[in-house]
DNA sequence: GAGGGGGCTTGACCTGGAACAAGCAGGATC
DNA sequence: GATCCTGCTTGTTCCAGGTCAAGCCCCCTC
């Protein structure tokens, strides 16, 4: 038995049963035995080295992916080659459930580091997800959690200034680190300045000239991509603000 | 048997089976004894006056809605009042996908017309959708689709300028409306410039101006709310223009 | 048909962020 | 250690779209 695209990394089985983001990922929730039955369904990962993509638009869809470790991002373009960020993920979550629309991918997803992703076959979790109640409304609350988020960007590009969409962009970067146990003030960029651009709808400058104003009024110290928030309260308020 | 809060509209049953939207609603693709099924869960149906919200944020989740009749807009609101339209939805399009999430609906959504909507139980939805493939299928492509759309939005919002976001948007609507049977080059606009701007991140004089510009060149006829479009290939390439 | 009001248009001016440009820093390569 | 290159910073200028303001249009109500 081999396998043809993904190159299998580790141990054959990647089993959800003892991998530690299970609480972050798509087993929240799921009782031990269940847990195992995902296990089967979970067989193969696949390495993305930095760079690379793990799908492309029109892609046919197969599977979504779970980031075991690593950092991507994905993107849209339209025809004319513009290109938009439409998010970063990082362990736990999932890519590719823009391809069950179509049965094509319809953005790009590239590894910002070396990554590992678990695959996830989607007629296989479909048809487990017919089984066990509880992974079907957990698979739903993903999807919906998604769209939510997705709603949140279309508020920060259609409304908020410069400053607070770095701002938010920040503290939501922050939260979802602290979640995997990483420290709320100190964060290291995995993406240049002119993919935060993109993913706010700004262009490079503004994003180095937004970090290097929150530096002088102490907000931030920044070093290249280290970051760390010293006023979390100040970063707040600046999301906060309507400013009337 | 009486029903509390949903005003029963017509008949007490809303029969998918002869509901000539069927092939652009939760129903598209299943067999008539799958249809017939899911008349059973589709039991109710609930009329929004003109200016009434379906539900609010924060409001309990119970049930998914789907436009009958008339149409609606969806907006998210920052805490400091800020609010963004993040969609418009006509007749078979499905409202409530945010509040799957956290059992809460993170959205409002407003009657734009005197509408009507057919009551999904989503609890009913999940159930009978674990019995019938097809129906889980209908549904995820559904919710892939909307994150998709938002993605699409995000790439508007985020690198477009204000001629081709009005572009996309009147594009949009009219794609959306002739496969409604309506004309593919005369509309009737449901929302404010005010609401069209803030779903475009633009202001209404921002719209109003563009309106007037196309009109200038020959591309729209604008009476009011009355639009036609007089080049559709102009505004295509509107849309597409990179400009550089 | 008089009056009011919400929504729309248009004008004048202002500004935040884009564009362009130059130089810097840090890591990789030799 | 010299070099190159990519990503970042910073300065200057410019303009699309925001803001403010005035007036119009259409529909509704009395």
């Amino acid at each position: 038995m081999t396998v043809a695209t993904p190159v299998r990394i580790g141990p054959v089985k990647a089993a959800c049963s003892n991998c530690n983001l299970r609480e972050l990922c798509l087993p929240v929730g799921l009782s031990p035995e269940q847990v195992g039955q995902l296990d089967e369904l979970v067989a193969t990962r696949r390495s993305v080295p930095r760079g690379e993509t793990l799908f492309r638009t029109g892609d046919s869809f197969q599977s979504l992916f779970a980031v075991r470790t690593g950092f991507f991002k994905t993107c849209v373009s339209a025809e004319d080659g513009r290109d938009q960020v439409t998010g970063f993920q990082m362990s736990g979550e999932l890519l590719g459930l823009d391809g069950i629309s179509t049965d094509r991918h319809a953005c790009d997803a590239v590894a910002l580091e070396d990554s590992t992703v678990c695959v996830i076959p989607f007629h296989d979790l479909e048809g487990l997800s017919m089984q066990i109640t509880e992974l079907q409304r957990v698979f739903h609350k993903i999807m919906s959690r998604e769209i939510v988020r997705d709603h949140g960007v279309m508020l920060l590009l259609g409304s908020m200034r410069a400053e607070e969409r770095v701002a938010a962009f920040l503290l939501n970067l922050t939260q979802r680190l602290h979640a995997r146990g990483f420290s709320r003030s100190e964060l290291v960029l995995r993406m240049t300045r002119e993919e935060i651009g993109s993913y706010l709808g700004l262009k490079l400058e503004t994003v180095s000239r937004t970090f290097s104003r929150l530096q002088d009024d102490g907000v931030l110290e920044v070093k290249q991509r280290q970051i760390r928030i010293v006023d979390q309260n100040a970063l707040r308020q600046i999301v906060n603000a309507s400013t009337c």
